[in-house]
RNA sequence: GAACUUGUAGCUCAGUUGGUUAGAGCGCAUCAUUGACAUUGAUGAGGUCAGAGGUUCGAAUCCUCUCAAGUUCACCA
């Protein structure tokens, strides 16, 4: 048996191989490789010859310019640069075009946190200087993101690279902001604002978190009716009592006007009937304060007839204003004891109990969102959404990803107005413009030119200051409801003007991204040529933030639809399940990964099995695992073009049954590919390549039964089914076995 | 209160328009292996596909209900 053994050994081995280790050793070649495409130019649609070809073209969801990679960015990268391979080998015309985001508050938030480190505030600085502070900040990391997205083998054109804040993109953002107005979709207007005091801006409805909180809730005499609230500080601003209209106990009450006594003062307030109030909960009364409780400004708007104005009575700050002088100024907490406190010395108060509730809370700093009256600019989001909503039932768009079309149904359906003012600098600001003559009112706050700060009403400064110096030294202004403004580029000529001092909520910019990207392109045909794009590929988590108003914002803007696709991908948990959060210590660094198990292997261990719109859990064992793909890939290249004798015929049944199969997993990678089943597409390759080609086709030419020239082909024809899962070791395999032909990652697909 | 998603091997998950014996990775057991690859190969254990009912020649897959888990939205004086 040795003896029969050794005898045939020949037949299969010819000896050393000569050009390729026995280890793929992933980072001898993944730089290199990344340089050859690179210099080829193979990201760009130019270097092929198929313009005007069907294209194919994803705008990448451009990450914080600021901000380091996450798996995450890992995840889409990797799924975006797997569609984006397959299609340019396809033959498409194809554009993977990049980009990084200014993102406002977030990185603003961050900024303000290292100048506090420096004992300094944002109120230190004047809004430019603020500004050029940010920008330079943002553009010492801007380079991170991109060099990390490279090394994860992103095929995308970075000549197209684009900044949220490029002159040319801020050009185009105006425009829409212009055209929105100019079809009356703009307004301005004194509304509730979610307003963080700790950040110092308002948010729209979606940055809003709740959080349930137990706190007390206080029950004391009203005149003659008992009232509840857990916000007894805001009583300064109440402008009437509700009851509900079939509560028995009160009908008499409704329409007239009772009095009540406080410490403070005396106070005379009408008591209206509104459904809104339940019978049941504390004592069926409530008290409405319409400039701090979003409820309660709607009762009073259906009431609007029957009760006196409002008055604010707390300021951005979280301070008390417009009240009793033992008040005033006094944070929302100490007002709150001291209203406790009057009412038990007087003998007011009946009952404080435990109330569980939930609470908005800022998004960014957790600290609970105060309901504010403040003049903003709105998005009227009906007539954007309604073209949107008959898109989707209509088919004219794909959401591929568990029920998530159902999702963006439902928030097609509810979505209030947009408020899209930002009291922030590092955004884009509004091109509005007030004309300081016809509106003497306006309060500005700034830092004038011996670096103290300012704060009054315009006309009155004037007198002291220049136009000029308060424009220079400005940190933000508000301009009252009424005020008339101008919606302008550029600062208009006639008259004394100043501009708004509110930025752009981030997500109004990048709703634009699909086409500022493409119009403000140093290639003039980018928009003709790739508008509208193929695929939108993002998670699932900023839905209604970006992919929702994208749609609405695209369509309005260039009158189509900016994608046909949106691909959704899941969030990257551990392998418990969990959240990866750096508390927890969980989270998995990309960066570590490829160092430690390649590129290709991070990617693949990402995508093989994973589904669109669900989860992905990953372990370290799967990372490893997929770098022992890799390897196992690069050894069966080795054999295949370095040991095998050439001239093994095999038998006619092997043969074409290797031929059928091979052509059925062309076919099946194929399709999957098409319908974005791209965790299932990473699976097939990957077992059709191990199990099959490996296990059991290598066999069999070992053992004469298989062609060996088929078998070779068969080799070519995996390496480009797998090019885009793991395209460095199969570039590295292809430049070590076809040194003279244009590399793999030019090639055709195979179908 | 509502919507959506999920429930398949010890763990993490695939499973395409319903179609032979339900798969992969990790883990486990036994064996093999100097010669493409120990980052390997072979064999095996391990599943009443959450449960019940229905449609069908045929159901992990479609329908109804129940149970469980998760996410999101809404409300909350």
């Amino acid at each position: 048996m040795v003896i029969s053994f050794l005898f045939f050994k020949p037949l299969y081995l010819t000896g050393i191989i000569p050009d390729m280790d026995s280890k793929y050793n992933y980072q001898q070649f993944e730089q290199e490789i990344y340089k050859l495409w690179e210099d080829g130019k193979y990201f760009s649609p130019d270097t092929y010859d198929n313009k005007g070809k069907d294209t194919f073209c994803i705008m990448m969801p451009p990450p914080n310019a600021n901000d380091p990679l996450h798996i995450g960015h890992a995840m889409f990268i990797a799924l975006e640069d797997i569609m984006i391979r397959f299609n340019r080998m396809k033959g498409k015309d194809t554009l993977w075009l990049p980009g990084t985001d200014h993102a406002g508050i977030e990185t603003q938030f961050v900024f303000e946190k290292k100048l506090k480190k420096k004992k300094q505030s944002r109120f230190d600085f004047d809004r430019e200087t603020l500004f050029k502070m940010i920008w330079d900040y943002v553009q010492e990391n801007s380079e991170v993101a991109t060099r990390q997205m490279k090394k994860i083998g992103a095929s995308a054109d970075w000549d197209r690279f684009k900044f949220m804040l490029d002159p040319e993109i801020v050009k185009i953002v105006l425009d829409t902001f212009s055209k929105l107005h100019n079809e009356d979709l703009i307004y301005r207007s004194m509304r509730l604002v979610n307003y963080c005091t700790r950040c110092g801006t308002s948010y729209s409805e979606l940055e809003v978190d709740h959080e349930d909180k137990n706190d007390p809730l206080y029950t004391f005499q009203y005149g003659p009716l008992q009232v509840s609230t857990v916000r007894p500080e805001t009583i300064f601003g109440d402008v009437a009592l509700a009851v509900h209209p079939d509560d028995k106990r009160y009908t008499k009450y409704v329409g007239t006007k009772i009095k009540a006594s406080f410490p403070w003062g005396e106070v005379e307030l009408p008591v209206v009937a509104d459904d809104y109030v339940k019978m049941d909960f504390g004592t069926g009364v409530l008290k409405i304060t319409p400039y701090h409780d979003p409820n309660d400004w709607e009762v009073w708007q259906r009431h609007i007839d029957e009760v006196p104005s409002p008055t604010q009575v707390v300021n951005t700050f979280g301070k008390l204003i417009n009240v009793p002088e033992e008040f005033n100024n006094l944070g929302i907490v100490n007002a709150r004891k001291e209203v406790v406190k009057q009412l038990n010395d007087s003998e007011l108060m009946i009952e404080e109990k435990m109330n569980p509730h939930s609470v908005g809370t800022c998004y960014r700093c957790k600290r609970t969102i105060e309901p504010l009256p403040l003049p903003q600019f709105f998005i009227k989001v009906k007539p954007l959404v309604e073209p949107i909503l008959k898109d989707l039932n209509d088919g004219n768009f794909t959401v591929h990803g568990a029920g998530h079309d159902k999702i963006l149904k439902h928030w097609l359906e509810n979505l209030k107005d947009w408020n899209i003012s930002r009291q922030i600098v590092w955004g884009i600001r509004l091109p509005v413009w007030y004309n300081v003559d016809d509106n003497p009112d306006i309060q500005v706050l700034f830092v004038n030119k011996d670096k103290e700060t300012v704060n009054g009403t315009i006309g009155k400064l004037l007198n002291t200051y220049s136009l000029e110096e308060i424009k220079q030294g400005l940190q933000s202004l508000n301009a009252p409801e009424k005020a008339e403004f101008r919606i302008n580029e550029s600062e208009p000529t006639n008259g004394n003007w100043i501009q708004e001092s509110d930025t752009f909520d981030t997500w109004f910019s990048s709703a634009q991204w699909p086409f500022t990207t493409l119009q403000s392109s140093d290639h003039r045909d980018d928009f003709s040529r790739f508008y509208p794009t193929q695929v939108m590929e993002t998670g699932y988590d900023i839905l209604p933030f970006w992919v929702m108003r994208m749609l609405m914002i695209g369509k309005f803007a260039t009158g189509k639809l900016p994608f046909t696709n949106i691909y959704l991908h899941g969030l990257v948990r551990d392998q418990k399940g969990q959240k990866m959060s750096k508390s927890k210590g969980n989270v998995i660094n990309p960066l570590e990964i490829i160092e430690k198990y390649s590129a290709d292997a991070l990617r693949m261990a990402l995508v093989i099995r994973s589904s669109a719109g669900l989860d992905k859990s990953v372990a370290e064992g799967d990372f490893k695992a997929m770098r022992n793909f890799t390897n196992k890939i690069w050894n069966a290249a080795r054999y295949v073009h370095f040991s095998l004798e050439d001239d093994v015929k095999g038998d006619e049944k092997t043969n074409k049954e290797f031929i059928e199969k091979l052509s059925q997993v062309e076919k099946d990678v194929t399709k999957q590919l098409t319908d974005f089943k791209l965790g299932l597409a990473a699976e097939t390759t990957y077992n059709e390549f191990w199990h099959w080609y490996c296990d059991i086709c290598i066999e069999n030419t070992k053992q004469g039964k298989l062609s060996s020239t088929l078998l070779k082909e068969g080799l070519t024809k995996f390496l480009l089914l797998l090019h885009p899962f793991v395209p460095y070791v199969t570039e590295a395999i292809w430049s070590e076995v076809n040194k003279e032909s244009k590399p793999l990652i030019a090639q055709s697909w195979p179908l």
